[in-house]
DNA sequence: CGAGAAATTGAATCAATTCAATTTCGGTGG
DNA sequence: CCACCGAAATTGAATTGATTCAATTTCTCG
């Protein structure tokens, strides 16, 4: 028979991410356009490059399984780490209308996307209005996030940043359907370091000070996350004295 | 008569700063139809909020002279610069499709907008892919910029901030046809501090040496740039000893 | 002109980096 | 399955860039 394998798996029907995906707000009908303009690639390998920024932009693409980082590169070729990329995600739309993407997207494990061809899912949205404003939700969200971002490294220091980081990546396992107690890092202490803007001794340090201190548990890359609630109030600049008051 | 005073030169086909903003690629026929759903506003003194996080989100807006600040805040009250703006910049996209705007914009001196009420702008842009692809790579490109910082942000030291922010300021004034030799500051050093993520004290130190080393001229808010070439090669990271590598 | 805000300058302090030396991890081939 | 290699991570000590604190000075504009 010509049925691929997997095919049950791999519609956005079943799909157990869509409530963080494009078809978070569409009827079953418009899910049912937009999933047939979907294509569903093979497993990519650990460090795989899904696109880079010299890759044509073509297609946005949602993450399926695995994890991703997005990187850009200045002239004299150093590099930042601009986000990670997990389940429901989605990636690409920075590039919007641009000939070319301005990231380059490495698979940080064995990953699974669903590739959605931007001309097809640009007609499709001409004909769903709702389409058309998730995907205008999405970048407006990511704004947001990159806002965030922004702060956290113009205000914070690196305990606030690592902290956020952490808690950040329990919330959106949690969200994901895993466990938000204990997770484990798909990116190198180097990726955390980049993305934070922070030496990766430093995240070391910081890493055994937060286990001594009974926050986490580290166990080379997995988390066990003790105290999310004091971690949250520490990432946000409220340290012991301010805690001690709202424990009284 | 009910004819608005000004009233020629307020369109978009006579703007000076139209190659900047979103008539840049469009045709007399889409032209005339974007003009026609603009509505122009009485100026706006200093310091006057041009909308806020917690005005619904209604419109666009085109700075039309003048200048800008973006600033987004957090939970606990600390403010965080996001953006400068001026004359042709598109302000308020950063918040498409949302509830509310995601920042607040804060005029730095006397200063006139255009308003673009999206409902309107969005049917524009069904009829007229042009602008659609026009207000997209405007999102696209406010990425780039972002990344871009976020790369200042975590690998530049304040000195190659501080003219990294210096040079773009003349690289933008000039694409404006003001001079990019010689310009006024309208934002404050704690708003250029803020934005850097660097204090007051070191912009200022800063400045200080900058003028001493006969890279710029400071008095007060002006500033004369006297060695562009140099500034742009430090802010790049690139220093006296590669400088003089350069050279010979 | 006067008052409050903005900017400058100096000295002391500190958080984080840099440099350097190990240790541990993860994958490959014998 | 174990040994081995390079990459990744840890830890310590010295250094430094930038902040903080504090005291003036200079603008700005009502």
């Amino acid at each position: 028979m010509g049925m691929k394998e997997l095919d049950i798996s791999i519609h956005c029907q079943t799909c157990s991410f869509s409530h963080l995906c494009l078809p978070v707000s569409l009827n079953d009908n418009e899910l049912e356009s937009l999933d047939d303009i979907i294509k569903r690639e093979n497993p990519l390998q650990k460090n795989t490059i899904l696109f880079s920024d010299d890759t044509p932009f073509n297609s946005l693409y949602a993450v399926r399984t695995g994890s991703f980082k997005t990187v850009v590169s200045s002239e004299d070729g150093q590099e930042q780490v601009v986000g990670f990329h997990f389940p429901g995600d989605l990636l690409g739309f920075d590039s919007l209308n641009s000939n070319h993407h301005q990231s380059t997207a490495i698979a940080l494990e064995t990953s699974m996307v669903c590739e959605l061809p931007y001309h097809t899912l640009d007609q499709l949205a001409e004909r769903f209005p709702k389409l058309r404003k998730q995907i205008m939700n999405s970048m407006s969200s990511e704004f947001k996030q990159k806002h965030e971002l922004m702060m956290l490294l113009n205000k914070r220091k690196a305990e606030e940043r690592l902290l956020y980081f952490l808690t950040q990546l329990s919330q959106r396992f949690g969200e994901r359907g895993f466990s938000n107690k204990q997770f484990h890092l798909t990116m190198t202490r180097n990726d955390i370091g980049n993305y934070l803007g922070v030496t990766i001794e430093t995240i070391s340090r910081l890493l055994t000070r937060f286990q001594k201190e009974k926050l986490i548990k580290v166990d080379g890359k997995l988390i066990i996350v003790l105290e999310y609630d004091v971690m949250l109030a520490k990432s946000k600049g409220l340290h012991d004295e301010l805690l001690q008051q709202l424990a009284s």
